[in-house]
DNA sequence: AATTTTAGTGAGTGATCACTTATAGTTAGC
DNA sequence: GCTAACTATAAGTGATCACTCACTAAAATT
């Protein structure tokens, strides 16, 4: 791997970790195995870091929802939508991808819900076309319950997801 | 106020808003209007700080679980816990306390859902006595929607607060 | 082959970090 | 009115912070 991408892998993994203010350049230089002095010529300094870690992130979230929004039958909309909490959680870097997202939505500047806009459109939209009368609400449950189903994954929380992901399919008639 | 309680606040306030490591001492001070000094004569170093408000969290978090605790008409326990994060909201020092202890989950030390366990076995309880088939994953599910509104609410995401309180307590018969 | 550009280092930089110490004012008990 | 204990401060402490600088080695361009 090249050194500017161990730089960016090892930040990700330390600032999903340990926190973004509690991880020091010093720490994600000694980690990645190269001098301090180089993570400041890749990127401009410590916040160009994280903001070229949360890029990567969107394009990991996009290539997600996709998947979703490609979707044209409406209850399997909903199925997948379900779904998403339970599947990509295999490797590390996936999980600390989306550990690092969770941890920075407490944060002002990275508090940015348009980004999820899209799927709560298409949940919505596929509420209604199978004839629900409250779609607008409806969406936001289901991603009200995805969102806090990813957050007990991340944190380890939860005990078994295979019958509780059983338990959420049945209750929406997947 | 105290200084001593004045402290505590000041440093509420902050750890709340710009997290527990991008507060400094000197912040905490300067904002509270004491000398850096008397935050260590009063609390042994900043952790110390920081544990004394999280059992002030602790005991907050206890009142509010009484409520539901104690309530013995078991369609009640669920109006009731789905109510939960619509209400308490009102002055700052509350939200402050429950943004602090959303943000520091993500922290290995203070991620605790033995907390919440109480709240969890009463749901529980009281989707069995309603006759429900699942009545752990229906607790778990209640849990995980609440949790999810919360953080919404914290973070000023959540654009009509009570029609869609309105929609979730006539999903669940209240 | 000569020159410029890029990748990389290691030893700094001042600022800020959590925390300590020396000292002084205030209060309370005897 | 003396002493002990507590409250409070200002000026420190070494360590660590994000970041820069002078310099070299290698690669790419001319």
């Amino acid at each position: 791997m090249e050194k500017k991408d161990k730089i960016l892998a090892t930040a990700l993994a330390l600032f999903a970790k340990e926190g973004y203010t509690a991880t020091s350049t010093a720490k994600i230089a000694k980690e990645a195995g190269v001098s301090e002095g180089l993570i400041f010529r890749h990127y401009e300094n410590k916040k160009g870091l994280l903001d070229a870690i949360m890029s990567a992130c969107d394009i990991r979230l996009e290539r997600v929802l996709m998947h979703i929004l490609d979707e044209e039958d409406p209850q399997q909309v909903i199925c997948k939508a379900i779904s998403l909490p339970f599947v990509n959680m295999d490797n590390e870097e996936e999980v600390a991808y989306w550990k690092l997202q969770f941890k920075l939505k407490w944060d002002q500047e990275y508090n940015n819900p348009e980004k999820m806009k899209p799927l709560l459109q298409k949940l919505s939209w596929a509420f209604r076309r199978l004839g629900n009368p409250n779609p607008d609400q409806e969406a936001a449950l289901v991603s009200h319950i995805t969102e806090s189903i990813s957050t007990e994954i991340l944190r380890g929380n939860l005990t078994d997801p295979a019958s509780y992901q059983a338990f959420l399919l049945e209750k929406y008639n997947c």
